[in-house]
DNA sequence: CTTGACTTTGACGCAGCGTCAAACTGTACA
DNA sequence: TGTACAGTTTGACGCTGCGTCAAAGTCAAG
């Protein structure tokens, strides 16, 4: 019979590790005085020390170790939990290379521009959304920019400011036409669904749905709304980084509209719905 | 400007995060009513938000983010902390991937033997130890059982029950000469440094060195002490699988003697030192 | 009996929030 | 103008697996 610190010494772990093991049942002492509380080991219990110790080492929660290590699991139960935990170990592998090839660019990106402003690229799934807007061919980014402060002007007005969230436009045309843009322009909305609203002769806001998407690659866009194409660069630069291609309309959220004083920065998240292109 | 909870909202965070990320000043809100203590958040905070997010996904720390995301951060440093962290990554995957082989061993066991109860290998660094023992070649293992015996009967009357801690026989010959065994036999010294002892005419133990072992693969043997050959086989086993090969005289630590009734249970300890094998 | 090495329980700390709970605030509607 | 309800505040505990004190009790040697 061995006194904690020698049982610890011979097995190569804590005192503190065996009084806690000891406290949540996981390997208690074969004896335990109960005058004074000291812990006495035996040498036979060193084979299940160590067992918890190789299981905990593989990364089962020592939960999983206590069922692993009680004689009456069955052969299937170990097997679904050790199948479990070698799934785990697949995936946060995976994720660690990913992460692993981001800082890998992001060096070499310092390394070239010595910038470290770029924007952030985040993938995230957005959910479906009312949207209260007029689709059109519009001839240029500045007609666009007008429609859009026309909206912003009159819509919030007409159906109250609290039921609309931020203006919004949706790009049906490819990315490199600037003379003809097929676009959609609105609110997003956030309460119950107001009626059409009739913005001039020949245009009438009307209530659509935006589709949920589940992989949008998102930026957010900080300054002049007239280069946006700087911050399309980065989004574009990123997706082929990751192995990931474009699969419908893109979107651009109007976070914050520019100052009236022109100059004033604008802040746009834009929106590219993504799937991950099958890598070779 | 918007309340905390549209703001969430539109970043795809918990307003929990954002208070926490408030408390530990990492991002505060933009303004903050000193009434009421409502927190305001601009648009413009979102590109500093999706940095320390996916600073974060990287697995970068708080704190490290919380450098990164100041702006009178110098190019090296953060250079510096990428790099750091890449590194990290890459010893992480590599645990990973052993521990992916070691389930996969394990589960390829459980098919095969269906067996739960194969001892566990674990490695360990051994310090040295000072050790009061004979050496000689002997005829064979029971030779080295009687002179166990005798020594455990003789050695702790001798020199005081609390200065020695266990018998461990050091083998010197290579493993598979059962007729002459080329073997250290003793005690490990726990206290001071005895004097020799004398044993019989032709036997006395005198004071050695053990030495220090970097990585030692041990496993504990329980049951009778003639059967130790299958737990030989684990480890050799084990030594294959985990491409390791031995690189010294092996020791056996007696942890547990066995009674005397002979057919209790004697416990084990097998030590082979061993160094990685360079694969290919 | 004293001393010094060991051991006990108890408590806090860690990282990054999730998850209540109790008490306020803001605002839409009657 | 009152009221109901949604949103917000601070505060606290929980989680995982122990490391790290601290104060108080125990053991064995001299």
């Amino acid at each position: 019979m061995f006194r904690i610190g020698e049982f610890s010494r011979i097995a190569q772990v804590s005192g503190r590790l065996l009084r806690y093991y000891d406290e949540i049942g996981l390997l208690s002492p074969e004896y335990t005085d109960p005058q004074t509380g000291y812990r006495y080991y035996s040498a036979h219990q060193l084979p299940r020390l160590n067992r918890i110790l190789v299981l905990k080492e593989l990364g089962l929660s020592l939960e999983q170790v206590a069922r692993l290590v009680e004689q009456d699991t069955s052969v299937d139960e170990i097997r679904g939990m050790l199948t479990l935990r070698k799934a785990q170990i697949e995936r946060s592998v995976q994720e660690e290379m990913a992460r692993f090839r981001d800082i890998e660019a992001r060096l070499k990106q310092l390394d070239v521009h010595g910038q470290t402003q770029a924007p952030d690229v985040i993938l995230k799934s957005v959910p479906a959304q009312a949207y209260l807007a007029v689709r059109e061919v519009l001839p240029g980014i500045d007609a666009i920019q007008r429609l859009v402060e026309n909206i912003a002007a009159v819509v919030p007005a007409a159906i109250g400011k609290h039921s609309v969230s931020n203006v919004a436009i949706v790009i049906y045309s490819p990315m490199f036409e600037p003379e003809a843009f097929d676009a959609e322009v609105g609110y997003l909305l956030a309460g119950k669904t107001p009626n059409p609203v009739r913005l001039s002769e020949e245009r009438t806001l009307t209530v659509r749905d935006l589709p949920s998407v589940e992989a949008m690659a998102t930026l957010v866009h900080v300054g002049s709304v007239t280069d946006r194409h700087s911050s399309y660069g980065v989004l574009g630069a990123w997706l082929e980084a990751n192995q990931y291609h474009i699969v419908g309309p893109g979107r651009e959220i109007m976070m914050q509209l520019p100052g009236r004083g022109q100059s004033d920065e604008a802040v746009i998240e834009i929106q590219l719905p993504v799937t991950k292109t099958p890598h070779t």
